[in-house]
RNA sequence: GGGGCUGUAGCUCAGUCGGUAGAGCAGCGGACUUUUAAUCCGUCGGUCCAGGGUUCGAGCCCCUGCAGCCCCA
């Protein structure tokens, strides 16, 4: 066996260690007479951290705790800088982040939350492709960023002499991909958004986008509870739990409820009255002038509503104007056929009836709906994915899960930062970029002292 | 962008009223053949985040900046 020395505790000619390997830890027992004296030479120099293979027999120690009685010893790498305390560990959460590894090695449950993540994403994939969705990978370099309301990260293509932004979403490559008859396709992969940092932001997050030719919303609500069930399943969630000071409960069916009903139960306005709507926000301190009635309405539902929807509930039936891509109710032309997944007060998915009307689609890409900036409207026009619509896209419904949420939910995660490997940070200060070397002169007097042993 | 909290040894943290910079762990030297954060003796280790100011004197008070965490927009 093999792995890192995390304790070591040493009785004269006898020393033992803990030692971790991904399988977690066992003790070890060297002794001076059962290793042999070139062995023990090499025991003497150990350090915390370093990584030694060890042969030997599988026992009890005289407390009863297993153990493997070392006959050989193999030194296999040295840890030459100093671990984190041995019983307090990395808890300074800028240095959790920097020095991931060292978080890995050291922190109470991590590798066990990115090990679940990774079973997680494993989950979601298997989940899709049982159903018969295709795995497709869309471009991340675009000449437009499309697909959702964010601002893009600007880069440039030097052959081409090109200005490009990286993708904020996932969408309008993958419907092009309906119109080319693969019917049921997802991917799931890296979107990049310019915004603030948040414990729900990261500026690069990883999406689930699926969508399916001939499904609706409602098909979507069920696609949506079958991938998180069996995620949870994959990382040993269990059913009931309480997580961000909400009750948890995955197992039974997720609550349905209509956008204005719960805007009319929580406010008293009457949502179908845009006169309504906006008095009510403006007596909640919004901000209303100038702004279209839907905005203004959206605004009072962010305000108002969010924080209350413990969930898991599916808000179903959203304001039409704040909704471009989204194919309208039959017979409600003000109604879009999306649905929100909230838990803990927090947007976990998002999902539609897709648009495939181009002529509608055309339009509404030229909307800039009234009192919104540029970049927080989704009116982008992309003729390309115009054209695409034109040629018929089948009916079709799409879904979006923020993966990173979802791997917070299922392992009671606070911070996307505990559940993103290496999170977005400042750059580290001058100081930190060059480590402190053999500053400490008993280091620096080893070497002669080792020869002589 | 605004507000609050934090920053002291490699790590985890104390630091009183403004008066010589501290502990535990880790490291180094030593003792110990059944330890469990081993123990015991000895010992090394500081850009007190950075810069400026007040003061006879600043880790501590004031200002500016940097980084992290949280809240708000």
């Amino acid at each position: 066996m093999a792995g890192r020395i995390m304790l070591q505790r040493s009785a004269g000619s006898l020393v033992f260690l803990d030692l971790a390997d991904r399988s977690g830890r066992i003790q070890v027992m060297l002794g001076k007479k059962q290793v042999g004296p070139e062995a023990w030479q090499v025991a003497d120099c150990l350090d915390l951290g370093d990584i030694v293979g060890i042969d030997g027999r599988l026992g009890f120690s005289k407390t009863g705790e297993m153990t493997v009685f070392a006959t050989g010893l193999e030194f296999l790498t040295k840890s030459i800088e100093t671990p984190p305390d041995k019983f307090h560990g990395l808890v300074d959460p800028e240095l959790k982040q920097r020095q991931r590894y060292l978080d890995l090695i050291h922190g109470v449950g991590v590798r066990e939350r990115f090990m679940a993540r990774s079973r997680i994403v494993a989950s979601v994939r298997r989940t899709l492709t049982d159903r018969g969705y295709l795995e497709v990978e869309g471009p991340t370099l675009q000449e437009s960023a499309g697909g959702a309301a964010a601002r893009p990260f600007k880069t440039h293509h030097n052959a081409l002499d090109m200005p490009l932004v990286l993708r904020i979403a996932l969408e309008l490559h993958l419907k092009r991909l309906l119109v080319g008859g693969l019917e049921r396709v997802f991917e799931l992969g890296r979107v990049y958004r310019n915004e603030g940092l948040s414990p729900r932001h990261n500026p690069e997050f990883t999406m689930l986008e699926a969508y399916e030719a001939y499904g609706d919303y409602a098909t979507m609500m069920d696609l949506t509870e079958a991938v998180i069930r069996n995620a949870a399943a994959a990382a040993g969630t269990p059913a009931l739990f309480t997580w961000m000071g909400h009750g948890i409960d995955l197992d039974k069916p997720f609550a349905r409820v209509r956008y204005d009903d719960l805007l009319r139960d929580v406010t008293g306005c009457d949502p179908a009255d845009p006169a309504s709507v906006v008095a009510t926000a403006a007596a909640r301190g919004l901000d209303t002038a100038g702004r279209h009635p839907d905005v203004v309405k959206s605004e009072l539902f962010e305000s108002s509503c969010e924080a209350g929807l413990s969930g898991p509930v599916f808000v179903i039936d959203y304001p039409a104007a704040i909704c471009p891509l989204t194919k309208r109710k039959a017979g409600h032309p003000h109604v879009a056929e999306r649905f929100e997944l909230y838990v803990a007060g927090m947007e976990f998915a998002n999902a539609y009836t897709e648009l495939n009307d181009p002529d509608l689609q055309e339009e509404l890409f030229r909307t800039q709906l009234a009192g919104l900036p540029a970049d927080e409207s989704m009116a982008r026009m992309d003729h390309d994915f115009i054209r695409a619509l034109r040629h018929g896209m089948p009916p079709a419904g799409g879904l979006g899960i923020g993966i990173d949420r979802l791997v917070m939910l299922l392992t009671q995660a606070t911070s996307i930062r505990d559940v993103i490997l290496f999170p977005l940070l400042r750059a580290e200060g001058a100081r930190a970029t060059e480590p402190p070397r053999a500053t400490d002169p008993s280091r620096a007097t080893d070497p002669p002292r080792a020869k002589g042993v």
